[in-house]
DNA sequence: CAATCGATGACATTTCGTGTCATCCTATAA
DNA sequence: TTATAGGATGACACGAAATGTCATCGATTG
C-alpha cells in the first residue's frame, strides 16, 4: 500500500478518530500510523510532534497578516480588526461549526493540547503585531491592537463553537467587540 | 547527602543555572538532578514535567482571584483590574526586574516553554473569569474582562521586563490601560 | 528501459515521564 | 533513650515521544 495518496490527511483523519474514541493521551503515535497505514517515523515527518496533528497548518497567521496589510489605509486599527476577523470567520469557519466544536472539545480536555493551543494564539498575535507595525503603528500600540484583535477572535470562536442557536460567527465577533467597547473606559 | 533542605529550591536553582549555561533543550533532567544532588525520579515528584521547573507555582492565579473577590463592590470591572494588577505588580515583581527579564528571555527562546507560558496565561484568565462571575458579571462579560485584564498584565510585564529606564511596573500598567482605552472605540 | 529523486520503511537511540517498591530520615511518644 | 509511624528519597523497570541514519520503494523523465 505504499504511495497511497494524501498521507498527511490520512494521518490527521486517523488521529482525530482515535482521539475522540479513546482520548488524546491514551492514543499513541504507532496507533495513529497503523490506522493510516504508515510508520511512526513518517508521522514525525509530517508533524513536529503529536500535538501538531490536531492543529491545521500556519495558514491562519499568514492569512491574517496578509489581510491586515491589505486593509484600507485610512481605517482605524479596530476597524481593521473587525474587517479581518469577519473575513477569516467567513472563509475558514462559517459552515464548520460542528467540526470546530469537536476539535475545540478535544483541545480543552487535554492540558498538553491547551499548551499548544495557547501558543498558537500567541503566534497569531505576533503575526498580527508585525503586520500592524508595517502599517505604521508604534511597537507598543501594535502589540496592544494585535492582542485585542486576537482576544476578540479567540473569545468569539469558543463562544460561537459552543453556541446552540447557530448565530453566525461574524455576529458573535461584533457582539464581543461591543462588549469590549463597553467595559474599557 | 540525603535530606538536605529545600529540595524544590535546589532543583529550581540548578535548572536555571543549566538553562542559562547550555540552553533549555540541551539540558536534561538527569543533569539537573545531578547538580542538585537528587535523582531523576525526585525531580518529577516536585514538578509535573521539565517545563514546570521554570514557572513558579500557582500562587499568582490564586492571589489574583482573591484580590478580585476582595475588591470594593462598587468598583467597575476595569477599576478592579487596575487595583489588582497594581497590587500584584508591587508584591510579586517590583524589585525583581532583572531576574524577571532573565526568566522571560529563557522562555521566549524556547518553543516548548512558550507553549507552557501561554497556557499559564490562560490559567490566569480562567481564574480571573471565575472571580468576576462571582462578582455578578455575566459569563461572557466576565470572559472579556478577564481576558482584558490579563492582556494588560502580560503586555505590561514583558514591556517592563525589557525596559532599561526602570520605570515602575505600575506605571507601565497604567500606560497600557490608557492605550487600550484609546484604541478600543 | 535506465537513471534519478523524493517519499517511505526499518532500525537504533535518547530523553521524558510514570509505576512500584525498598530504604532512609524525622518526629513523636513511651 | 528507644521504638515506631509516616513522609521523603532512591533504585529499578518500562512505555511512549522524538530523532538520526541508512536502505528501499515508486513515480517521473529522458
Amino acid at each position: 500500500m505504499r504511495w497511497a495518496p494524501d498521507a498527511r490527511g490520512r494521518l490527521q483523519g486517523a488521529a482525530l478518530e482515535l482521539f475522540s474514541e479513546q482520548g488524546y493521551s491514551a492514543t499513541t503515535v504507532p496507533q495513529i500510523t497503523a490506522r493510516a497505514g504508515l510508520t511512526t517515523r513518517t508521522f514525525f515527518r509530517y508533524f513536529a510532534d503529536k500535538r501538531e496533528v490536531i492543529f491545521g497548518g500556519d495558514e491562519i497567521p499568514e492569512r491574517a497578516a496578509h489581510l491586515i496589510a491589505e486593509a484600507p489605509e485610512e481605517l482605524e486599527p479596530m476597524g481593521v480588526i473587525r474587517l479581518v476577523l469577519h473575513r477569516v470567520a467567513t472563509e475558514q469557519f462559517e459552515g464548520y461549526r460542528k467540526q470546530t466544536a469537536a476539535v475545540r472539545a478535544i483541545i480543552h480536555a487535554n492540558d498538553s493540547l491547551r499548551d499548544r493551543d495557547a501558543r498558537k494564539r500567541d503566534d497569531l498575535v505576533r503575526a498580527a503585531r508585525t503586520a500592524f507595525i508595517e502599517r505604521g503603528e508604534s511597537p507598543l500600540r501594535a502589540t496592544v491592537v494585535a492582542e485585542l484583535g486576537i482576544l476578540v477572535f479567540q473569545v468569539a470562536l469558543d463562544e460561537w463553537a459552543i453556541d446552540e442557536e447557530s448565530r453566525s460567527m461574524t455576529s458573535v465577533i461584533d457582539a464581543v467587540m461591543t462588549l469590549i467597547a463597553g467595559v474599557s473606559p
